[in-house]
DNA sequence: TTTTGAGTTGTTCGA
DNA sequence: GTCGAACAACTCAAA
């Protein structure tokens, strides 16, 4: 009789480097399946932007799978059911899955492990998204790091990851296909047609993945610590779906940076200091915080601001995400988000410190919307990024370092050719005042056909005061007394 | 146990 | 216009 293994795929859309479908294919046919069960994922279910990413990477690994010979078979959840189910139609003996770390998923996938175990079915999971286990990299005193530096000293301290493995040329399939369901019937589309930009930005799955590395080595890894901060310019990676999805692993990521580095002759000792790859450490510091603080995506980190006093301004936050709040280079990063899924990281921090500092509103409802909105929404990634710019997080910034929305868009966007392209009401205007059009003279504005508060609005706070007040309430939180009692707007508070 | 060195990404002020 | 200092101590990680 001839051993069936179900290969269960989640956040490891690929055919390479795929630890779980490598050992199914090591003992017999392999039997693919995905499961959609939202409902598990709770209170962080896949959002939009996710969700239209899902459907397309899901039809490009269903191609690929034919390619090799065999299926997709998807069913909807519960996932315990779902695959009992599977095992029993697919007359499967094993199941096989990379682990995911998100705490919802976790605890589900230990369950699962359970019950399939008890049905007397074999499964085992496997590492396929990290370079390293949350686990594995620990301090000299066994607990885990919450200080970037030291975290990736000690992970370039490891034994290197291993090689990825090439993609098996053909999975052998079961005698008998169960029934599934098509990639539609999950109706992971948006219903109303709002992913024009991100169809024109992104192309899911496997290939694109590759195609993706393949240019960012050839075209700007060498250049990354120059242009990466520039938005207008294409100076990133652009992985960080692929990855988020499993379309590409890290250790893939890894093993060809390092072989790029050798073919262009940068010396050994130079390529563990890659700005790049420390990128890729801090999506593994992520994890490593999230697997051993799981209440973060809820809660911060730093207790004493779980009362900080958080404003309830839905007004002000529905501008910040439709990117009208006034400042041109938050605005921008606010509708390139919206139309693309994606926003470059030099202005995802701009954006974020405006949120937090300028209106201070909860990193939470920052969250939340990116959650909904970005193609790569990733629960670590995602919860140490807002706790950093919060201040409340690990490692986090300091709290007086407050962006100037205006300053930081003269710095990275001198010919404000990203301020043009987000936000073309403004287009007109000459680079001397595009970042800050409320200083510009009216003859300039009115040359430009900018009317402020009618066709753009008026900046919605101004810097300098609400630079003081987040001072003020930052001071406060973390216990200090105001430096100037006499000319303190809160005498009270320091009784 | 205590001490010591160090810490992604900035801004503002005044010399 | 450029430059260094202050911001404000705090926490982590290791010796």
């Amino acid at each position: 009789m001839k051993f069936i293994s179900i290969v269960w795929f989640r956040h490891d859309l690929r055919l390479e480097d795929h630890p779980a479908l490598h050992a199914a294919v090591a003992r017999g046919a392999v039997l693919p399946v995905f499961i959609w069960a939202p409902e598990e994922e709770a209170p962080w279910p896949p959002g939009s932007a996710s969700r239209w990413w899902l459907h397309q990477s899901l039809l490009a690994l269903e191609t690929d799978l034919k390619r090799a010979g065999s299926r997709l078979i998807i069913r909807r959840g519960p996932t315990r059911q779902a695959l009992l189910g599977l095992a029993k139609d697919g007359r499967a003996s094993a199941v096989f899955w990379n682990r995911r770390y998100e705490p919802a998923v976790m605890a589900r996938d230990v369950k699962v492990m359970e019950s399939l175990r008890s049905a007397g079915l074999e499964a085992e999971s496997f590492n396929g998204a990290l370079l390293h286990e949350p686990w594995e990299v620990q301090t000299k005193s066994g607990g885990p790091f919450q200080v970037f530096t030291p975290f990736w000293k000690t992970c370039l301290a490891l034994p290197a990851p291993p090689k990825p493995w090439p993609a098996p040329r053909e999975l052998p399939a079961p005698r008998k296909w169960p029934v599934g369901l098509p990639v539609e019937a999950l109706e992971l589309e948006p219903e109303v047609n709002w992913a024009g930009g991100l169809r024109a930005s992104w192309k899911p799955g496997r290939a694109g993945a590759r195609a993706e590395l393949k240019r960012f080595l050839n075209e700007r890894l060498l250049k990354y610590d120059g242009v990466r901060d520039f938005p207008s310019r294409v100076g990133t990676s652009r992985l960080s779906p692929h990855l988020h999805f499993g379309e590409i692993s890290p250790r893939q990521v890894w093993h060809a940076v390092r072989r790029s580095a050798t073919e262009k002759a940068i010396p050994e000792e130079r390529w563990p200091q890659c700005r790049f790859l420390a990128e890729i450490g801090w999506r593994e510091f992520a994890h490593h915080l999230l697997h051993h603080f799981p209440h973060t995506p809820a809660q911060p980190l730093r207790s004493q601001f779980a009362k900080f006093p958080w404003r309830d301004e839905p007004v002000w936050l529905r501008a910040w995400q439709r990117g009208l709040t006034g400042f041109p280079f938050v605005d921008a990063g606010m509708r390139e988000l919206w139309a693309t899924g994606w926003m470059h990281n030099r202005v995802r921090m701009v954006v974020a410190s405006f949120l937090v500092k300028h209106l201070l509103i909860s990193w939470l409802d920052g969250a939340r919307w990116f959650w909904d909105t970005l193609v790569d929404a990733d629960l670590a990634n995602n919860t140490l990024g807002w706790q950093w710019t919060a201040g409340c997080g690990a490692d986090a910034a300091p709290y007086f370092r407050i962006f100037n929305p205006v300053s930081q868009g003269k710095k990275f966007d001198p010919k404000a050719k990203y301020i043009r392209r987000w936000v073309p009401e403004l287009a007109k205007l000459p680079d001397r005042w595009i970042h800050a059009p409320w200083e510009a003279p009216a003859e300039s504005l009115a040359r430009a056909g900018v009317t402020l508060g009618e066709n753009y609005p008026k900046p919605i706070v101004k810097h300098l005061i609400a630079r003081e007040t987040a001072l003020e309430a930052y001071r406060k939180v973390k216990g200090q007394p105001h430096p100037d009692p006499w000319t303190s707007s809160s005498p009270a508070l320091r009784a």
